[in-house]
DNA sequence: ATGAAAGCGCTAACAG
DNA sequence: CTGTTAGCGCTTTCAT
C-alpha cells in the first residue's frame, strides 16, 4: 500500500515550487516555460501523481458531483433516465450522485441537505410533487436544482429550471388515437394524482374527450384513493384492481388509458383475469415508453418521451446555472410527445 | 445566501475551544462537562452548524461513501439490486456511489480509480467477467471489494470477498423441473458465455441433463457469438433470434431455459413470431426473478435469488473489511437459488 | 476537562 | 514566469 503522493512531491521532483505545479494543474499552463513544463509534466507522470479532489474541493468549494433524486431506480424509466443523466453530466465532467426517495419529500429534502452539505451545488430533481417549497431554504443558501417531468404550475415564479414532456399533449393524443379508432367509452386509470404531470395527462384526456363531444365520465375515471401509498411497486396491483372494477360494471369500456406504463401493465393483468382479450375486447394504450411495452403480449401503444434529450437538457440547464450562465427566473423546456402504435389498441368490437 | 457556519463559529458562540466541539462532536461526549456539552449543544443547534464531510474527510482521509459497479441501472436487476445495497449501506452509515459500467472493464476501471481518488475505500462490485485483475493495482493501493454474482474461480485466491448465488443449482433445479415435466429435449438459450456465473449456469443445465440420461446437443445450446457485444438491451433481441432459429431447426426443442429473465422475453418474443405457444408448444424457463417475469403473459417459471439477502452480506463483508474486522483471505457467500413455479412451463404436448 | 497548534493536500493572491 | 504564504474546516496529539 504505497504512500499517497502529493503536490509537492511533485514540486520537488521537478525542482519547481507548489505552485507552479498547481498553475499547471489548473490550465495555466501559458504561465510555464516550455521546459519547466516538461519537467512538471515527466513528475507527474512518473509518480503517478493525481490531485486529491476533497482537497481541491475544500479549498475551492467546488464539486465535481451533481445530485439525481429520482422515486427509485427498481423502476425501469427512472434507470433508463439515471443513465442518460449519467452520461449527459460525464460529458460535462460532472459525477451524479443517486438518491432513490420514493417521492417522500422527508427522504428528498435529507437527502438534498447531505449533498449540499457535500459541497454539491446543483441537483436534477426527478420526482414531481406539486409542492417544491420544502426545499426553499436550500436554494436560498445557493442550492441549484432543476426538474424533470414537473411542468411548472400555474403563474408559479419558479427559481428554478425544469424540462418536461407534454403531459396534456401526450394524453390527448393518446385519447384521440382511441377515439379515432371508434371507441366512445374510454376509461382512465391511475394511481393517486398529486403530480403536476399527472394532473396534466389526466386533463389532456379530458379534453380529447370533450373535443370529440364526449362528457368525460368520472365513474370510469379510476385513481387509487390517497390512503393506499405511493410505492411504484404498487402500480401494477392497483391497474389490476381497477380493471377489474371497470371490466365488471354496469357499462365497462371498451378502452382504457394508463397513465403510465406500470399501469398498463395491471390493466393487462386484470383483463387476463377477467378473460378478455387485449386488443380485440379492450384497446389500452400507456404513457411512457418503456423498453418493457415493447416486449409484453401484445406489444403496448404508448406515448414516448424523448428521455435521452430530457436528460441531456436537464444536465446542461444545471451546469449553466452552476456556471452563473443563467441566473434569471426558471427556464420550463417542454419536449414533445410522441404516440407509437403497436398491437393493444384495435377497432372496439361491435356487440 | 448567508454564510456557512463552521466549527469554530460555534466554539465561540458556546465561549469554548474548537477541540472542545470537536470531541463533542466526534462522540468523546465523557470528556466534556455536562454544562459545558448543555452549552455546545446549544450552539450547535442556535447555529444549525453541520460540520463539512469535505473537510472531514480531507484530515482523517475516511470516506462515507462506497462505490457501486453494475453493467446497467437500466437493466432493472441490477435496479432492484442497486436500490438494496443503498438502503443496507444507509443501515451502516454509507452512502453509495452508483457507476454504469456496461461491463466494460476499462470503464470499470476508470470509476474505480476515480472512487479511489475521492477517497472511496470500498466498492461492490456487481459485474462478473472472470477476470478481475485489471483492479489489482487498486487492491494493493488500499481498495477493498466485494464481487457480487461472481463466484470464485477454481482454486483462485482471492483478496477480495464474494457473494453470489449458486449458478449452477439454480440451472440444475430450473432443467430439473423441465425433465420431470416430461421434456427430453432442452434447447439453452445465452449471450456470451464469458462469466463465471453463465459458465455455472450452463453446466447446472448440463449436469442435469446428463443426470437424466440425456447427452447434452451442442446444436440446441445457443450462445451469441462474441462479437456481437455485451448490452442487455440486445438480449431480448438475441433471445429472439435464438428461439426462432432453434424452433426452425429439424429437430426442435420442446422447452428453452433461458438465461436470464431478458433472455426468456426474447424467447417469448420469437415464439410469439413464429406463431407457437407457450407453455403449449414450447415450455420456457428463465432466471433472475424480476417484476416482469410476473407480468408478462403467460407468467414466467424462473429462478430467483434472494437479492435483498445477497446485497446486505455484500454491503456487510465489505463495511467489515474497511473496519478492519476481517483481513484474511476471501471468504465466498453462496446462496441457494429457488425455483419459483408459474405459467410458462407445462408438459410437452403430444405430437 | 479544555485549549493551542500542527497539519490533511490543495488553490490563489501576492511578491519577486 | 516562479516562489512564498495564507488559509479552506476539521481532527488530533500534546500541554495545561
Amino acid at each position: 500500500m504505497k504512500k499517497k503522493i502529493t503536490i509537492s512531491d511533485v514540486a520537488r521532483e521537478a525542482g519547481v515550487s507548489i505552485s507552479t505545479v498547481s498553475n499547471y494543474l489548473n490550465g495555466r499552463e501559458e504561465l510555464l516555460r516550455p521546459d519547466t513544463r516538461k519537467r512538471v509534466e515527466r513528475a507527474i507522470s512518473d509518480l503517478e501523481y493525481r490531485p486529491n479532489p476533497v482537497a481541491r474541493q475544500l479549498k475551492t468549494g467546488n464539486s465535481p458531483f451533481i445530485g439525481l433524486i429520482v422515486p427509485s431506480v427498481a423502476n425501469p424509466f427512472y434507470g433508463v433516465f439515471a443513465q442518460y443523466v449519467e452520461s449527459a453530466a460525464a460529458e460535462l465532467g460532472y459525477h451524479v450522485l443517486l438518491g432513490n426517495c420514493s417521492r417522500d419529500p422527508g427522504k428528498e429534502k435529507e437527502f438534498a441537505e447531505q449533498l449540499f452539505n457535500y459541497g454539491v451545488r446543483g441537483v436534477v430533481f426527478g420526482s414531481s410533487l406539486v409542492d417544491v417549497s420544502y426545499l426553499s431554504d436550500l436554494i436560498k443558501e445557493g442550492l441549484r436544482l432543476v426538474t424533470f417531468d414537473r411542468s411548472s404550475a400555474q403563474g408559479e415564479k419558479m427559481a428554478f429550471d425544469a424540462v418536461g414532456v407534454d403531459n396534456w399533449q401526450g394524453m390527448y393524443i393518446a385519447t384521440r388515437h382511441l377515439l379515432g379508432l371508434g371507441h366512445r367509452r374510454i376509461g382512465f386509470v391511475s394511481g393517486p394524482i398529486k403530480t403536476i404531470s399527472r394532473i396534466n395527462r389526466l386533463e389532456g384526456y379530458k379534453k380529447a374527450l370533450i373535443d370529440a363531444g364526449i362528457e368525460p365520465d368520472p365513474d370510469i375515471i379510476w385513481q387509487m384513493d390517497v390512503s393506499a401509498g405511493y410505492g411504484d411497486s404498487d402500480a401494477i396491483r392497483i391497474g389490476r384492481k381497477a380493471t377489474q372494477q371497470l371490466l365488471a360494471s354496469p357499462n365497462p369500456p371498451t378502452a382504457i388509458v394508463a397513465i403510465n406504463a406500470m399501469f398498463a401493465m395491471g390493466v393487462y393483468s386484470g383483463a387476463r383475469e377477467m378473460g378478455v382479450s387485449i386488443p380485440d375486447e379492450l384497446s389500452v394504450v400507456g404513457f411512457d415508453d418503456i423498453d418493457l411495452a415493447e416486449i409484453v403480449n401484445p406489444p403496448l401503444t404508448t406515448i414516448r418521451q424523448p428521455l435521452a434529450d430530457m436528460a441531456s437538457k436537464a444536465v446542461e440547464l444545471l451546469v449553466n446555472r452552476l456556471d452563473g450562465k443563467h441566473d434569471g427566473d426558471g427556464i420550463c423546456h417542454t419536449f414533445p410527445a410522441e404516440l407509437v402504435v403497436r398491437h393493444s389498441t384495435d377497432k372496439p368490437k361491435a356487440r
